[in-house]
DNA sequence: TTAGGGTTAG
């Protein structure tokens, strides 16, 4: 009696010192009772229950040094830290010992098995075992869906799922079957994955069915599947409707907003559940609204999010830390984005991918680079986005042999295959710099199906460099490719205008209105006081366009002073020169930093986010305002930024 | 007395 007393007050004590104390050696020699499997059992449990793996595994080598017998309880948690650690090598050699005493067929050891190979990548074994169960529950199912989840075979999860629904049905009136709520979060996780609307909808409906739409977790991923199919309203519609909305309902609803650019909706929802006093965000919560800051420029919403995060002590952690650079580089502060780079105590590599991207945007080539030598010398393995940056670093300053260097190091070096993502920035920049030939001959080696940018590329290079036939190849491709984007027959038929080839300029702009296409609305955003107004082409809708457009004839009575000539080679050519001067004096981003101007104090910096590339005239004008109004202006179009301060540009007229 | 799930950054 006096024995069990003080094995339970041991055990009692570890497991209370296991939550802020995981080294548990110590007390492990002091106190455990050596020869009782049940102590070792309720130890290796506690240690894998609070994530210490490794200590789990220790544990449970010293157990059987001791020769004691692991029995059905001891394996499942021993194999479970196997998983967590992706250690395949210990998980083997635990599936062997289970299979000497017999343990391999329990439904729980064989269960953590299929778990642990699934884990580790070995899917055939974990199917094979899977096959082998005599008689499967809903657990060891649900651990067979997730194990095709989580190695990329999301489709092969549904059809297994529908297996799982046949047998349910043979076997109904069982115990053992039976769909539970986890199970159902694990299927509806594989149709986000495949992006399947109709199977959603399905799902959605049996969900219904058997009574589980009150379940906040399978709400949660409801809402995810909906959105990954393209559903945003439907996912709206079923955050709504949730009965109980945990921070995860939140979490999920905002970063569904922020992920698809609707940043507005995003940042109210945040406010809302700021209101809301039953749910506390968290860094997840933050880390998504940061990049629906990001998105749309929102500089000093950011600046209260990274404050918030400094007080909750987060801004040191990975996902924040690169959320908070990732923000503050898209908006343009690429000083700040350093700071807060320079302060993270942890950095992997979608931190250091942040920083290179930032930097490139920023037109700061030189910078991105000596970035990502530090971050190779750091022993942090670049991947295929980190070259996607290095790349558009390159291209973006029009550094042709770097860009050339790093594009062969890629594969050579590094053994990263290129994709399409990165035969642009080596098209883009042969393309600019004039080797037209040599773009086109890369294009036809690509390995990968050259894309509409690739070709887009290719297209508004020859433009550039006033190449007709090469200009008509690739505009034949992007007709077929892309055939509804109206900005390559208009690029076309600025090539033809260039050469005076005014029949096919005439037969573009027929080609045009016989496809009923119209050139997608520009729009500018500018943030003014923490919020951020919308300008469209022409805008008419602002409540103070009337002052906008009085202000900005004031303007140009100034700048025409300094000197200034509208530019209008980017305009299509059917226009007449008066029509042209109206639409260019009415586009987005002069509106926007027109308003700016107006609400901003003297001196005070300025910053619009663009959705198209920034035009050449718009360029040259705002080069001029930023001299005359003594104001740093930064541009943030389509592809990079425009840093413009005393009538000069950071891309130095290179974009 | 042991096995399974949902939200975040490049």
């Amino acid at each position: 009696m006096k024995n069990s007393n003080t094995k339970s007050a041991a055990l009692s004590a570890l497991s209370q010192c296991s939550a802020t104390n995981p080294n548990l050696t110590s007390l492990f020699t002091k106190y455990v009772d050596k020869t009782s499997v049940s102590s070792w059992n309720s130890v290796i449990a506690d240690l894998a229950r609070n994530g210490d793996s490794l200590e789990a595994l220790r544990a449970f080598s010293s157990m059987r040094k001791l020769s004691l017998v692991p029995n059905r309880s001891t394996f499942p948690c021993a194999i479970k830290s196997c998983s967590a650690l992706f250690d395949l090598h210990s998980g083997r050699q635990a599936h062997q010992q289970a299979f000497v005493f017999g343990l391999q067929s329990d439904l729980f050891v064989s269960s953590a098995l299929i778990d642990m190979y699934s884990k580790c990548g070995y899917l055939v074994d974990a199917r094979t075992l899977f096959d082998e169960i005599p008689q499967r529950n809903v657990v060891s199912w649900t651990i067979m869906f997730t194990g095709y989840v989580q190695n990329g075979l999301s489709h092969d999860a549904l059809i297994l799922f529908k297996d799982f629904l046949k047998e349910e049905s043979e076997t109904e009136g069982e115990k053992e079957a039976g769909i539970d709520s986890v199970a159902l979060v694990s299927v509806l996780s594989a149709c986000s994955r495949v992006s399947g609307k109709g199977i959603t909808e399905g799902l959605h409906g049996f969900i219904v069915k058997r009574g589980f739409q009150g379940d906040t977790r399978v709400g949660n991923t409801l809402m995810d599947a909906y959105a990954k199919c393209g559903e945003v309203g439907a996912s709206r519609k079923v955050f709504d409707e949730m009965d109980e909305k945990d921070v995860i309902s939140w979490n999920s609803m905002i970063a569904v907003y922020a992920q698809v650019g609707k940043s507005a909706e995003a940042m109210e929802l945040f406010f809302a559940l700021v209101r809301d006093k039953n749910v506390h965000y968290n860094s997840v919560t933050l880390s998504a609204v940061l990049l629906a800051c990001a998105h749309s420029g929102a500089l000093q919403v950011g600046k209260c999010l990274h404050n918030q995060a400094m007080k909750m002590g987060l801004q040191e952690t990975v996902y924040i830390g690169t959320s908070v650079v990732d923000m503050y580089c898209k908006c343009g502060r690429i000083e700040a984005a350093k700071r807060a780079f320079n302060q993270m105590k942890e950095k992997n590599v979608k931190s250091w991918s942040a920083m290179v991207a930032g930097y490139g945007a920023n037109g700061l080539a030189k910078e991105a680079l000596d970035v990502f030598c530090c971050m190779n010398s750091s022993g942090v393995k670049p991947n295929y986005i980190t070259f996607v940056s290095v790349l558009a670093a390159c291209s973006h300053a029009g550094m042709l042999d770097e860009g050339k260097y790093w594009f062969s190091a890629m594969e050579n070096r590094f053994g990263i295959e290129p994709g399409v993502e990165h035969y642009g920035c080596m098209i883009d920049l042969l393309g600019r710099a004039g080797r037209l030939g040599e773009a086109y001959n890369l294009i036809k080696k690509m390995k990968v199906k050259p894309d509409f940018v690739i070709w887009g590329s290719l297209l508004a290079a020859c433009r550039m460099h006033r190449n007709v036939e090469l200009g008509e190849i690739s505009a034949r491709k992007l007709f077929e490719l892309d055939p509804k984007n109206c900005g390559y027959y208009v690029l076309l038929s600025n090539i033809y205008a260039d050469a005076g080839r005014w029949d096919d300029v005439e037969r573009m702009r027929l080609l045009m209105k016989n496809r009923g296409l119209m050139k997608p609305p520009g729009f500018s955003l500018v943030e003014i006081k923490g919020r951020v107004h919308v300008f469209l082409v022409g805008d008419m809708e602002h409540p103070e366009h009337e002052r906008i457009h009085a202000y900005m004839e004031k303007l140009y009575v100034e700048l025409e002073e300094a000197g200034y000539m509208p530019n209008m080679t980017s305009v299509l050519h059917d226009v007449n020169e008066e029509e042209k001067g109206m639409s260019i004096r009415v586009h987005s981003e002069k509106l926007a930093v027109a308003f700016g101007l107006m609400n901003s104090v003297p001196g005070a910096a300025i910053q619009v986010i663009k959705n198209l590339r920034i035009c050449g005239d718009c360029h040259t004008m705002i080069k001029l305002i930023s001299k005359i109004r003594k104001r740093e202006i930064v541009v943030r179009d389509s592809k990079r930024f425009h840093h413009f301060k005393d009538g000069c540009c950071s891309c130095k007229d290179y974009w």
